[in-house]
DNA sequence: TATGAATGAGGGTTCATTCAT
DNA sequence: GATGAATGAACCCTCATTCAT
């Protein structure tokens, strides 16, 4: 197989942006296997033949175009450390990111894990985003439980799978399915069944949240 | 138009059989997508024309394939009245069920989901799938609430929505992406955290399950 | 190849002469090409294996169609002995007749033209048809040119072939293309047409018609 | 939907040409449904693919070529004006190249008209064909009316419509069912009969002719 | 005789990918 | 780098015909 090397022009590189951006909308409109490479070069401006210039298949583009989506759900989930330090407001900022990002989203990774199962290396990226995600509410979960606000009996992998796993599904099911509710509400309850699940042990502060 | 009416002989019926069940099978391996007509005909022993006897297309199959699983679905996750009266104890039955349910359908149900995208009918059955579930777990909780076992203050429906989609993501997590758990540490910990989310108040008789 | 005999019983004949019906109908209305077997038998009420007893093929089953409209054809145009001796007149019934058996027929008549480009029994059936109509155009010609009534330079054949397709076609531009016109305006205009172009003498008698 | 565009290179003028061509030539010798888009690919010399290059369908091309058919037909019946003062012998050109037009088109415009049964677009272009001639027919025969020269009772249009139909019937006759004529006999004849089924007045000049 | 299930050759169309210009 | 013509494997679907019951 031909390696398709980084463009080294200036042109060549805008080429490339607009078959990735190209792409990326052409997913998450019309799902992966109803986008044609053609649908893809037509919106990007560009002949059949070049596309091949910068990807080997239609398959690559869309590594990439997930690997750009992954990228992007990970830094726009971080809770700052500005953060307020009231955990029960922090796990409010968190469920708010991340219902953002899932929502914001949630076409294309469908289409990833759709796509998941057939190919290895998209399997790969997958299970990264995941773990990502997975890691940083096992640790904020064991955090709490060190500092005795959180119930320390509960697996923190687990739990974290699991109440992640609410929030993810809830954002499918809000956007994509179309359940009416308003963000705000959402995530209030997201955040109280969360908090509650894990014992979250209302500190003096935090008492009239609840 | 020919329509396809249900076959008239006992050897019709046990064609069509065999062909939704190949269907079924394949569509579960394979994904709606990959799976060619050929295939089916194949797996179930007919020739290739046979299928249009009893289908007029591959979706339509898909969509008996689809129905059959929510059909199944529904009456495998039914706790039944002879359940023991605790409430903590029928939550943790009905997830078991729920897990069980989702774990035995994941890969149909998402390919449901995805082709639900495409088409208007399947659409209406997914949301159909959805509702009966939703319904019944909002049902329980409004049940509790009543009785002043759970928390009043949460909508029945949007938290049900919530707390079933976390056993079901989980579901996904757990038989598609592997993520290794034992079924019986699984169902106790999101009883657990359901109980705990709704605010159940343990009855004096069920202190010693949490 | 299986001859299939007439059938013996009165049931058996019934059934056959269902299909030929349903054939007649299904041939003009939808085209050969267009009229699958089911159709035919859909039509007749009977199961697709039925025709089978009766016809080898569907080709042999439009072979029936055809020598019947044929058969019905040549009855319907035959100018009756009885028709007034007036040479101008006999042309005029001869063409109305004319006119209304192919108007009745036109449909299947190109169907057969259409399918006897492919098939040489049909090329014949065909043939046969065409040639008692021009032979009968030519006689009557013939007969006039004896009597001294019509050019004799003309040939009989020829010029039966010319005119002749002048009504079979007026009927096709008329039923199949729609051309607006009565019948009574469109006969007499062919009849005065056919009259002067064979330079028919005027009778005595008929002096007033032209 | 992706539209076919014109081919943008000379080389791809050229597949198109020769798909067009070839298109014609097996329309022409095997009629419109035995022809396989295969077979018009193998003819022309390029893959099966290409065909779907320059065409969305069977359809399309036979569209087209019958467009080409039509525009020859108009163009090449054309009297000019430089023939001949004498009504006579316009009539005999007028038929002579009428004869022709028609005799080198028949099989394509009866699949046309086969064709227009079911298609609306080229119902229109069969329509549009015919009136084409029509008018330019029943124009001729208003001018010799005027000047006195034809039978001033007649309908122009319906009288052309059925004079036409005698040339264009012929000219299927002679060619697809093979009678046996030569095209002079044939044409003296056609012409010879339209001029006295129009009552044409001999001018002195042409008294001979008759 | 009638039924209807089963067959499979046949044909139209799509689209990812290659390659000459 | 860019273009767009060319390729052909892959797949869905139709329907005339056969055959066991």
């Amino acid at each position: 197989m031909i390696v398709k090397s980084d463009p080294l022009t200036a042109r060549g590189r805008r080429t490339r942006e607009a078959l990735v951006r190209a792409g990326r909308e052409a997913f998450d409109e019309h799902g992966y296997e109803a986008v044609r490479v053609d649908d893809v070069c037509a919106r990007a401006g560009v002949s059949h033949g070049t596309f091949y210039t910068y990807f080997t298949s239609k398959e690559v583009l869309f590594r990439e175009v997930a690997a750009a989506v992954v990228g992007e759900m990970f830094t726009a989930s971080v809770v700052g450390p500005a953060a307020s330090g009231d955990p029960y407001a922090r796990i409010e900022a968190a469920n708010r990111l991340y219902l953002r990002a899932w929502s914001a989203n949630s076409r294309l990774v469908r289409m990833l894990e759709q796509a998941a199962a057939a190919e290895e290396g998209l399997r790969e990226l997958l299970l990264e985003l995941r773990e990502v995600f997975v890691r940083r509410g096992a640790d904020g979960l064991r955090r709490l439980q060190e500092q005795g606000l959180a119930d320390p009996a509960l697996d923190p992998r687990l739990t974290a799978i699991m109440l992640g796993g609410m929030v993810e599904h809830f954002a499918r099911v809000w956007l994509d399915l179309g359940e009416p509710a308003d963000e705000r509400a959402a995530v209030d309850l997201l955040t109280r069944l969360w908090a509650r699940a894990i014992g979250l042990t209302p500190a003096s502060t935090s008492a009239e949240d609840m």
